[in-house]
RNA sequence: GUGCCCGUAGCUCAAUUGGAUAGAGCGCUGCCCUCCGAAGGCAGAGGUUGAAGGUUCGAGUCCUUCCGGGCACGCCA
């Protein structure tokens, strides 16, 4: 056990005690878990120990019988920390029930006071990929982008702050046929004078994206069905316009088709014209990503773009490196596939024409992030219809053997979100079914945060609340993305995000600054708390103690969140942690009580404060000392 | 058709991955501001965890079969 975590934490110190405990159990094997959780119920005890019922089924004994033993090996053990453990501390079929010694928590919560809170960097950082945010070229970002974007970061900055190396990697949707229609579009529109390049906005590239999407999709289907139609004599007559106007469509898209792929060759081949006007599609794109990135507080930066087109060179010979060892087979028709055991569906590499899929760049990446970028563990932060896709993509790199590094194989893991719904439940829309923009959202909430602030704070000028609704809006509209399960669709609600009470980002907000308030007030009133940093910590108060536990759960939660990829848990813990100093501040005054008391509160909200603003941090959930 | 995900209070969501009496918020019913920010706290009502079996000391959680909802299933990305 590593001397840094058994300094503080609880959990690792009664693990600690209990495993040895347990080994010296006649028969019991040596890596037992002695399955130690907090208690539920602050009545019973502060800990529990689950180990017996496990153990009494491996030895073929009773398990109450076994949790005595067990009790009775690992009081010695742990006679500085906990309350000595008698009979009655063993309830149920075999629960062993401990409670901390008021000195000894005090001790714990003065270790974890330090200036990691007790997350130490480990000794051998991993490197971490996150895959993250995805926009494509010439469209605007909308809700989708939000979960990628904001859960990505999330999930980066809780590697970050344990203390790995993270490397964000913006997987830009900047190549291919619709990349290349676009491009066109834009170049002729350029040429007739009609749009001035220079002053292209990215609503203009959205329009045209849509413009030649329509343009270039030919209208097959109905052509076929007129034309079934027209056989008949009469209707021919009748009809005989309106299939030579779909036969002029059809004909039409079918040329701007042709052309589009005319264009996508010249940039495959580095036409300097196509690549300038693809370049000011991409800088236009990029650009105002960043900004959505900016105003939503992550660390998603330029240098973290890594678009499809980065890759292109590489897939031809990846595909022939595939073919050549013998991972990928071709198939009659000239595709390329890899067949992944336990995939049903297998991965299409290559197209019969030659042409190379998203799978094809995605197994690149791969490669890329493992090899080039020394990944340990790639995470990638996309929506979870993409789940097949993922499976067989990590299946071929794996099989190809793109994912080995010298330590063994790197871990690839797709964190899936869920889908973000309308409050009736339908995907989250405008009323007429468009996509709407993620600038847009994050203004309403802005506006709505600010409206609630006035309400609140009628007496703070305008100038101080409009950066407080900023930030306010912000944090609401991110905590409401990351405090639900990952996989599970959300229901999107202005009014539930920005409310000031339950589980929300302003209700987080306004705790951490009651808390700041203390401190504004102490100095208000002319109160000494010199040196209130390194007090003596008492915690006698039931409202103490629950928030000095829950303080203590501050390293693991941390922990917890970032092993399974689940931010949520870190929500939560703030949370009930926001719950415990709201139970604090109710009971126990700080700036009231004599100097002793009142350093060792003082401590403790600032101790909670730190805390708050870590987890805050963490999830790159912005925050204010007054609002 | 096959596969994956989801189903928990009226509503929106949790439940430390198999632990004790399934918890919060909103809404509802009561209290608590001469008191550090009431955007708060305390108490109450509200549940056959979609259904039925199974596994075991113990199941919201695991296995099976159904029901209901969503999504995905090679030449788009």
């Amino acid at each position: 056990m590593p001397a840094d975590r058994s300094e503080f934490d609880p959990v690792e110190l009664l693990t600690h005690a209990f495993r040895q405990a347990i080994a010296s159990i006649e028969g019991a094997p040596a890596d037992a878990d002695p399955l130690i959780t907090p208690s539920k119920r602050a009545e019973l005890g502060d800990f529990q120990s689950n180990a017996a019922m496990p153990l009494a089924k491996i030895l073929g004994r009773k398990p109450r019988e076994i949790a005595s033993e067990l009790a009775e090996k690992v009081g010695p053990l742990l006679s500085d920390l906990v309350e000595p453990l008698t009979d009655a501390d063993i309830a149920g079929p075999g629960f062993i029930n401990v409670r901390l010694k008021p000195e000894a928590l005090a001790r714990l919560l003065a270790q974890l006071d330090s200036p990691a809170l007790g997350l130490e960097a480990p000794a051998e950082p991993e490197t971490v990929v996150v895959d993250l945010c995805g926009v494509n070229l010439a469209k605007q970002m909308h809700v989708g982008h939000l979960r990628s974007t904001v859960i990505g970061d999330a999930l980066a900055r809780l590697f970050e702050r344990l203390g790995h190396t993270v490397i964000r990697q913006n997987h830009v949707g900047d190549w291919g046929l619709p990349i290349a229609m676009v491009t066109r579009t834009l170049m002729e529109q350029a040429a007739q004078g009609k749009l001035d390049l220079d002053a292209v906005t990215l609503d203009d590239l959205d329009r045209l994206y849509k413009e030649a999407k329509a343009e270039s999709t030919p209208p097959t289907a109905k052509l076929k069905m007129w034309r079934a139609w027209a056989r008949h004599p009469k209707v021919d007559a009748e009809f005989e316009d309106d299939v030579r106007t779909l036969e002029g469509e059809h004909e039409a898209a079918e040329a701007n088709l042709s052309a589009s792929k005319q264009t996508l060759v010249r940039l495959q081949n580095h036409d300097a014209e196509v690549e300038a006007v693809w370049q000011k599609l991409y800088d236009v794109t990029i650009a105002a990503c960043l900004d959505n990135c900016a105003r939503l507080k992550t660390r998603i930066t330029e240098q973290d773009s890594a678009g499809e087109s980065s890759y292109r060179e590489e897939l031809a010979p990846l595909v022939a490196d595939l073919i050549e060892r013998g991972v990928a087979e071709e198939e009659a028709g000239g595709a390329v596939v890899v067949r992944v055991g336990g995939i049903e569906e297998p991965c299409l590499v290559r197209k019969s024409d030659g042409g190379y899929l998203y799978a094809t760049t995605d197994v690149a990446a791969i490669r890329r992030r493992v090899r080039t970028l020394g990944a340990h563990r790639v995470v990638y932060c996309v929506d979870a219809r993409q789940a097949l896709h993922f499976r067989q993509v990590f299946g071929a790199a794996h099989k190809a053997g793109y994912a080995t590094t010298g330590a063994g194989e790197a871990k690839l893991e797709h964190a899936a979100f869920g889908m973000v719904l309308g409050e009736d439940r339908r995907p989250f829309k405008t009323r007429s079914g468009e996509n709407i923009r993620l600038s847009e959202l994050l203004d309403e909430a802005i506006a709505r945060a600010g409206e609630k602030v006035a309400e609140s704070s009628p007496d703070t000028p305008e100038a101080e609340r409009l950066p407080i609704a900023e930030v306010v809006g912000i944090a609401a509209i991110k905590y409401a993305d990351l405090s639900n399960d990952r996989i599970k669709d959300y229901v999107f609600s202005y009014d539930r995000m920005v409310a000031l009470q339950g589980n929300t980002g302003p209700y987080l907000l306004y705790a951490l600054a009651r808390i700041k308030s203390i401190f504004r007030k102490a100095a208000e009133l002319g109160i000494d708390t010199a040196g209130f940093e390194r007090a003596p910590l008492a915690v006698g108060e039931p409202a103490e103690k629950a928030l000095a536990m829950q303080l203590l759960a501050y390293p693991s939660s941390v922990r917890r969140s970032a092993e399974h990829l689940e931010p949520h848990r870190l929500c939560a813990y703030l949370y009930d942690l926001a719950g415990a100093f709201s139970g604090f501040f109710e009971h126990c005054p700080v700036l009231k009580g004599e100097a002793g008391v009142r350093a060792s509160r003082l401590r403790l909200c600032a101790l909670t404060a730190r805390v708050l603003e870590d987890g805050l941090e963490t999830l790159g959930i912005p925050h204010v000392d007054r609002m």
